[in-house]
DNA sequence: CCGGATACCGACCGACCGGTCGGTACGCAC
DNA sequence: GTGCGTACCGACCGGTCGGTCGGTATCCGG
């Protein structure tokens, strides 16, 4: 069998692992639960990956590396502050809301379960996208075409935080059949975020 | 023994259970773990919970009272829809970060274990407080004292979810030593809500 | 002082957990 | 065809889980 078709049979693997992690958590879901879902045995499951922990690991950082492509990336290539910001919304938002990428919400949710050293490495990671957004906020803010007439009162570190939990909260209550969809969700939080509620 | 102290005892369990669950997650704390904190064998725990479910659900229900008492109940004697919402804003964040609640925080992650006839009724307790949270946003937006050129963009809808996302996320990063506090948060928070990042 | 309810203990149960291991079927290189 | 590595199976391991149960200490009302 050849690297490529090993490679694929991880990822067919993490694929599946994230589905059955994100519908029942990380806990209430068994290894045989995991092996079965893919039509094989636990012992057979365990010839990929050594460990629980080390498919949760996979998972995790498999989605932050689909955050890296699919929001920092694209956001990176962006010149105008405030352009990059309004893309960063709207992307970060497709991507929790995306139905092919359930690694986001275990991401999102299950950190408790890794063992410390694997959750550090995970945890650098998001600190990095902080920072990012952090500084991107920032720099908004004092570039901004808009014209104020003060600094503003909101810290770029609480603005950061603010729209994290905006977005990644999304995911406990959101619906795909209910009246409040994507592509209503993404200019109403731009709003928010630029203007507040009287936007 | 009296009715006033078997409730006590039963809170107290509550309140040691809330403790644990908080630090080690739902399912990776036993029964036996939950009884050695309270220096009581696990037939002894048994004797005043029927059941692991039982003691979430009562600890679900005791943070959903917490929040009618401490943020809706006041929150309601106020007249004004704006200094409604400065209130509510400011009360919440203050529940959530309370190191005394931990109630709360078990709340919002550990909702996947409940058999689901328990987790309609706290999930139908939920929708009461988002329904309390969009009703006052409509309000604010309709009947505030500001000046608007045009009807909001942002519905009430929108924000309410915005709003709870912001504040419930913090959990998940706040550290109390850390230089982003809790007097810090809460003026800029409100600030963000009313007026966005320029405010 | 007695009797029944209350609070609690500790041994125990069956199920299931994550993980291991010896063995094997199969495909590909030579 | 032979040899070998890969993928996989299924039985099994020690341990832990939620939950049960028979028995007992303690306390309180009469």
């Amino acid at each position: 069998m050849t690297r490529e078709t090993v490679v694929d049979s991880r990822q067919e693997i993490l694929r599946t692992a994230a589905r059955l992690f994100q519908q029942r958590g990380y806990d209430a879901t068994s290894m045989n639960d995991v092996a079965a879902a893919l039509k094989l045995s636990k012992g057979g499951l365990y010839h990929h990956f050594q460990s629980k922990d080390e498919i949760l690991f996979e998972i995790m950082n498999h989605a932050m590396e689909i955050t890296d492509e699919r929001v920092l990336n694209p956001v990176r290539a962006i010149a105008d502050p405030e352009d990059r910001l309004r893309a960063l919304i709207r992307l970060h938002i497709e991507v929790v809301l995306s139905p092919r990428d359930r690694e986001i919400t275990v991401m999102l949710h299950e950190n408790h379960p890794l063992p410390p050293s694997l959750r550090k490495r995970i945890n650098s990671r998001k600190k990095d996208y902080i920072h990012f957004l952090e500084n991107l906020m920032a720099e908004v803010q004092n570039k901004s075409r808009h014209a104020h007439r003060a600094k503003a009162k909101v810290s770029p570190r609480a603005a950061a935080f603010a729209l994290l939990g905006m977005i990644n909260w999304i995911y406990q209550w959101y619906k795909p059949e209910g009246d409040l969809q994507a592509q209503n969700l993404i200019p109403q939080f731009t709003d928010l975020i630029f203007g507040g509620i009287f936007a």
